[in-house]
DNA sequence: TGCTAAATGCAACAACGTTGCAATGGAGTC
DNA sequence: GACTCCATTGCAACGTTGTTGCATTTAGCA
């Protein structure tokens, strides 16, 4: 991991935003995860750790980590998960494994421009990319070779 | 568009499915849509038509076209769009306008090809990928010029 | 024209997401 | 440390989206 829950911290703090006992419980959880989480996930996996949060609470954070790119939405899940690239050039995709679900973020700025120029010959303008890439892992395709 | 409604119909009845007249009429819905319906905005339009459909209904037969590649799921906004590109080599891709917000489906196998590779990097093997491009159209480009 | 499996409708429910407003607490100031 | 202020959180109520089981209908075929 690039990123740390640290560096979120200070991220919140420069752009003028409270460091909240729920944001670093959010934080937290997210950091640990490395599955996308629904809202209501995050409420079930504190809960296990007796924190409560209400869900209106975790809606509006994620909301804002996603705005502050702390964090992404996976779109085939619905789920969220911390950003760990930082500011690398070109768009934030995924790699999501269709059997145990965990999330690799990768960013390659080539494979933008490929992709920019492609919808340029639609006369379309592309100003970012969704792309998730849907598979196997390195350990499960092992496994799946049986 | 390439992929006509009697097409779609001749693939249901290829694959065994009944071609019923709820089926005929969320065809209609989405040929004429130039954006992604929720199975809801499908049963508004089709109301406006004089036309009901129980939701349950259109989420199963939403669900069975995307099954058959008739329609897919645009990630971004969570709607329905019919595939226009048939068997076209290469996951379909949609570029998505974020001024009108139509929508416009293409492939290209050699950005496949890349990005399963990219994805070997990390030793991931991608089956296929899902990507939207935001941005803006043609038409709406020159709109904003002003 | 009838038969039958597939498809649809209905009802009830479960999950997910949003809004307005009152209560709380982080962070700077004294 | 205590005080203050406004961002943030909790709560309650509601709206939307998606699912399940079962009774009823109908497309496709003999
Ligand atoms: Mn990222
Ligand atoms: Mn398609
Ligand atoms: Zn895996
Ligand atoms: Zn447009």
């Amino acid at each position: 991991m690039s990123l740390m829950i640290q560096d979120s911290v200070r991220i919140l703090q420069a752009q003028g935003y409270k460091v909240t006992r729920p944001r670093k419980q959010v934080l937290g959880v997210l950091d640990q995860a490395q599955k996308p989480l629904s809202p209501y996930d995050v409420q079930r996996l504190l809960g296990e750790r007796g924190k409560y949060l209400n869900h209106v609470t975790i809606y509006r954070i994620l909301d804002l980590f996603c705005r502050l790119n702390l964090a992404h939405r996976v779109l085939s899940s619905g789920g969220f998960v911390k950003c760990i690239l930082g500011k690398k050039e070109g768009c934030h995709r995924f790699m999501v494994c269709r059997r145990c679900g965990t999330i690799q973020e990768f960013a390659d700025g080539g494979l933008c421009r490929e992709e920019s120029r492609l919808a340029e010959d639609f006369g379309f303008h592309a100003e970012y990319h969704l792309s998730e890439s849907y598979g196997l892992c390195a350990s499960c395709y092992r496994l799946e070779e049986s």
